[in-house]
DNA sequence: GTGTTCACG
DNA sequence: GACGTACGTGAACACA
């Protein structure tokens, strides 16, 4: 035994596998294999256990599960997690998978029937504590901190921090020791422990801290003086000793395996197998990396070399204590930088790896308010430090202990130092969403280049498949719960900004930040190779990055004199209308509630219909209510339709733009989120100016609002049916790409070869059924989406379809070769490569796989439009300069640009922004249909589109 | 925080 | 044939 050898104790881990699984499954994005089976906590507890095996300074580690329902908790109280709702479905495989993934990580499963996982846990850890062991047990649940003492901690494996004495104290109010009593009193709803009325964990708490323990209180209860909580205990004296026989863990139970077998076993090749097989690609490249490098150091050893084998990572690792493992390498070590030296020795670090990963901190998200608080770098793995520059002290409650301003280099000296590095053509800069950093930094006079963004790389090879932002990465490629912004800066009403965060914690978030994004960079970028999406990141997400930024900086100018006049106009004639409301319906209600529309509609006037959807609430949508005005023949749907549509344009435009405006610079900058979207398409958001009416003719008046400077006018220029071309090249439908190359009317011509009906002369209304159905091809049609389109029966829209398809094969042929790659590689793919996953292909489930298929069908269309539209964004400002215009692009929506260009550019920027556009897929694909864009000009974007 | 509605492509 | 639908977004509001 070692343990008599060392003087440092044996270190036992003690994993809660039932429940890291609940919080895991709660806490990580859905994930699952191309076959279906969902996956995301099967991967968050590989990367824990892989953490643990590797990183920690365990001699034994087992995994306790939980092995049924029905323990024998269930006899001393029947309803003892009575009220656990079953498990999801997407959860229930992965409990197996979680088992079977502990044997391939070569780590002991243990379970025993009859006995909650708490209770074997209680059981280990008392039994190792016995024998002078060190026993950390992986658990965040409350129920397991009973069992903490000096040597018994938790560790929080989601949160990754350490549970002792003092957090339990937090927690509880007492010691670890009076925990059960608290529980015993205070009770558990989730859990069903009864405890006692009217008593929650901190009257508790204060009770127990008072009387010493349960016994003694419940003995003493008369002597209470809140005569409510006297009598409580009183009555309820015996359901608190039944609730303490509950949540009391078994120290004893009769367990079959010994500690011995829990020897810590290195990983060997079976885990490959596992891990392939639920498809974690980024968790196989760290495995084989791994195993290689061990098989090297293995052959190296038989072969009996004495030199010592070089790690990749230079710093030795620190052997881990006790109170920060398992998570011992991200979030140690960081330097705060306080100092000209210090950062100078760092800006010399930065210099000699040639790259670095950089990240700000600020006092807002809106790139034009943000004040810069600090930045923090990472130049390897692990190495990362913080330089404040702007923390202006903590504020101080009542009592004060508020903070002076603490020692930091002067902001302009700092950014003097820094300038040449972040400029510096030879030093690669890494971001995370780099284009906010580029964006606050370029207000203090920084061009960041060259740069590579972790986020955008993270969207190339997994977008759809789940969110980019940092937490989420971190945990799903590093197993690694970051520090979150609210825990540092508080959350709700108490949030601060970051110039009012302490050093300490800023430096614990802030450098961790640059040290995940550095190693993000540094797993994720490989892949792009590897994954053949390089060309994907290099030639269009990449170079976006700058021009997007310069679009956002710039903003376009807003008449916000005419909105408040509009709003004016909008809240008179709401006003009357919602008086009519009223006395249709006889009653005053609030007209913006669906659920009092719905009650006076259906019950009150007895309207026919009258669906009540999955909430048990009626539907009142714009397409019930038309459907109610016809059908009914009652004023009221009519009325409220027209309040809506003058609601929605008050509080949504007419309103809120106005405040959008930045003081600064007169104009309104909107945000586009490059890793939004699962098709490539960009989002735009606060405001978002990707949705400014158009339609109607009151929305219309919104876009009037938006205007050119003087000397100016607005240009749009929009790619023509776009989509619909690239469904006749893609699924290669010879006549319609006939007719985009002869530029006929699409719509008609499909009507002609669908309906059997001569051009000439044609019925509106047949042409109009045409375009639906070209717009659900788009969509991936489906009778009932056609026949909920054009208002028509279902068997109708499915003869539609059928006639459709017996003149058009090509359609279904693409419709289905999209479901098959879909199904089995789990993403279909743009013309460009782009990659688009479309999770829940493989789903049970009819309606959500119908969806996902629609979906797989659509996104190769929209992909490759946002394709081809990022080309032409990149490629624009290159062109206007080399044809020496002044112009701007200021706005994105999808397939069209908009310009603000200086009057007398109008032609020759129309005709260089044309050209781009039209010609953006080349030299890279050859489309065989054309490209047509259009282009329109005005003093407004009303008049321009 | 979730669901409904509606603005856009 | 099941099951609930056209694809992709973001913001405001009501309601819990």
């Amino acid at each position: 035994m070692t343990a008599a050898a060392s003087k440092k104790p044996d270190h036992v881990y003690l994993v809660d596998g039932s429940g890291y699984i609940f919080r895991a499954f709660h806490a990580l994005p859905p994930l699952s294999r191309s076959d279906g089976t969902p996956t995301n906590a099967v991967l968050g507890f590989c990367n824990m256990l892989l953490k643990l095996v590797e990183d920690s300074d365990a001699e034994y580690i087992a995994v306790i599960f939980d092995a049924g329902r029905k323990t024998f908790r269930n006899d001393i109280y029947a309803d003892y997690k009575a009220h656990r709702p079953e498990a999801p479905p997407e959860l229930i495989p992965q409990f197996a998978l979680i088992r079977e993934a502990t044997r391939a990580f070569n780590v002991s499963a243990i379970e025993m029937p009859g006995y909650e996982a708490d209770d074997l846990i209680a059981t280990y850890a008392t039994q190792a504590a016995a024998r002078g062991n060190e026993v950390t047990i992986v658990s965040s649940d409350k129920d397991l901190m009973q069992l903490v003492g000096d040597r018994i901690a938790l560790f929080d494996p989601m949160k990754n921090r350490k549970i002792g004495e003092a957090e339990v104290l937090e927690k509880f109010g007492v010691k670890p020791d009076k925990v059960v009593d608290v529980q015993s009193l205070a009770g558990d709803s989730s859990d069903n422990v009864p405890g006692v009325p009217g008593i929650g964990i901190k009257t508790a708490a204060e009770l127990i801290n008072t009387y010493g323990d349960l016994d003694t209180l419940l003995a003493k209860a008369g002597e209470i003086k809140q005569p409510k909580r006297r009598e409580n205990l009183v009555n309820n004296a015996e359901l608190a000793r039944i609730s303490r026989d509950l949540v009391t863990l078994k120290r004893d139970v009769p367990v079959e395996h010994g500690l011995d077998e829990f020897v810590k076993r290195e990983i060997d090749g079976a885990v490959m197998e596992f891990v392939t097989k639920n498809e974690f690609r980024s968790l196989a490249a760290k495995l084989n990396a791994r195993l290689g490098e061990a098989s090297i150091k293995a052959t190296r050893a038989a072969g009996g070399f004495t030199a010592p084998v070089a790690t990749p990572s230079a710093a030795p690792a620190a052997t881990p204590s006790a109170a920060t493992a398992p998570a011992v390498k991200i979030g140690e070590g960081y330097e705060l930088v306080q100092n000209e030296a210090a950062l100078l020795r760092w800006i010399e670090a930065a210099n000699k790896s040639g790259a670095l990963a950089f990240d700000i901190e600020t006092t807002s998200l809106n790139v034009n308010e943000a004040k810069l608080v600090g930045m923090s770098l990472a130049t390897q793995a692990g190495k990362a430090c913080y330089v404040p520059v702007g923390h202006i002290g903590t504020t101080g409650d009542l009592l004060g202990g508020g903070a002076e301003a603490p020692k930091q280099i002067p902001l302009a000296r700092a950014i003097e130092l820094l300038k040449p590095l972040l400029e510096d053509a030879a030093v690669l800069k890494i971001g995370h969403n780099i284009k906010y950093d580029m964006a606050v930094m370029a207000r203090y006079g920084v061009t960041i280049a060259p740069i590579d963004d972790s986020m955008l790389i993270s969207y190339v090879l997994e977008g759809g498949a789940h969110g980019h932002g940092m937490d989420e990465l971190s945990e799903l490629h590093l197993g690694h719960a970051t520090i979150k912004f609210g825990d540092v800066a508080g959350t709700g009403k108490q949030q601060v900004t970051f110039d009012h965060v302490s050093l300490d914690k800023a430096l614990a978030y802030a450098a961790e930040d640059a040290d995940v994004t550095w190693r993000l960079h540094e797993t994720l970028k490989p892949r792009l190779i590897a994954e053949r999406l390089m060309t994907i990141y290099e030639t269009i997400e990449r170079p976006l990055i700058p021009v997007v930024a310069q679009m956002e900086r710039d903003g376009v100018k807003i008449d916000a004199k005419e909105l408040q006049r509009l709003s004016q106009d909008f809240a008179s004639r709401m006003g009357e209308i919602e008086r009519e409301i009223h006395r249709i319906a006889g009653t005053e209600f609030n007209v913006g509630s669906p659920k009092q529309l719905g009650e006076i509609l259906f019950d009150q006037l007895k309207l026919p219909g009258g669906k009540k959807g999955k909430t048990g609430a009626y539907a009142t949508g714009a397409d019930v209510l038309e459907e109610l005005t016809v059908t009914s023949g009652h004023p009221l749907p009519q009325k409220v339709l027209d309040w809506r549509q003058l609601s929605k344009l008050k509080s949504t435009y007419a309103d809120a733009l106005p405040l959008a405006i930045n003081p600064e610079t007169g104009r309104v900058h909107t945000s586009f989120a490059l890793a939004a979207t699962s098709t490539g398409r960009l989002a735009s958001t606060d405001p978002n100016l990707q949705n400014i009416p158009i339609r109607t003719e009151e929305g219309r008046k919104i876009r009037r609002a938006f205007v050119a400077e003087p000397g100016h006018i607005l240009l749009s220029v929009d790619y023509s049916q776009i989509e619909l071309r690239l469904a006749a090249e893609m699924a290669e439908i010879e006549p319609l790409k006939q007719a985009f190359r002869d530029g006929a009317d699409i719509h008609a011509m499909t009507a002609s070869q669908v309906f059997g009906v001569p051009i000439e002369g044609m019925d509106p209304m047949v042409r109009r059924q045409a375009k639906a159905i070209n717009f659900g091809i788009i969509y991936g049609i489906s009778a009932f989406g056609l026949s909920q389109q054009l208002g028509i029966g279902q068997g109708e829209a499915k003869a539609y379809i059928e006639a459709y398809f017996k003149r058009y094969p090509g359609i279904r042929d693409y419709m289905d070769r999209m479901k098959k790659i879909a199904r089995e590689k789990g993403y279909v793919e743009t013309l460009f490569g782009r990659r688009c996953y479309v999770p829940g292909i493989n789903d049970k489930n009819p309606a959500r796989r119908s969806f996902m298929e629609r979906a797989a069908i659509n996104a190769p269309l929209q992909g490759t439009a946002a394709d081809i539209i990022k080309r032409a964004m990149i490629r624009m400002p290159a062109a206007f300069a080399a044809a020496g215009l002044k112009g701007r692009m200021l706005l994105q929506v999808h397939d069209e640009l908009l310009f603000e260009v200086p009057v007398a550019e109008k032609d020759e920027a129309s005709r260089v922004a044309r050209a781009i556009m039209e010609g953006a897929h080349l030299p890279a694909r050859q489309i065989s249909v054309p490209l047509i864009a259009d282009a329109g000009t005005g003093m407004n974007w009303a008049e321009a589109h």
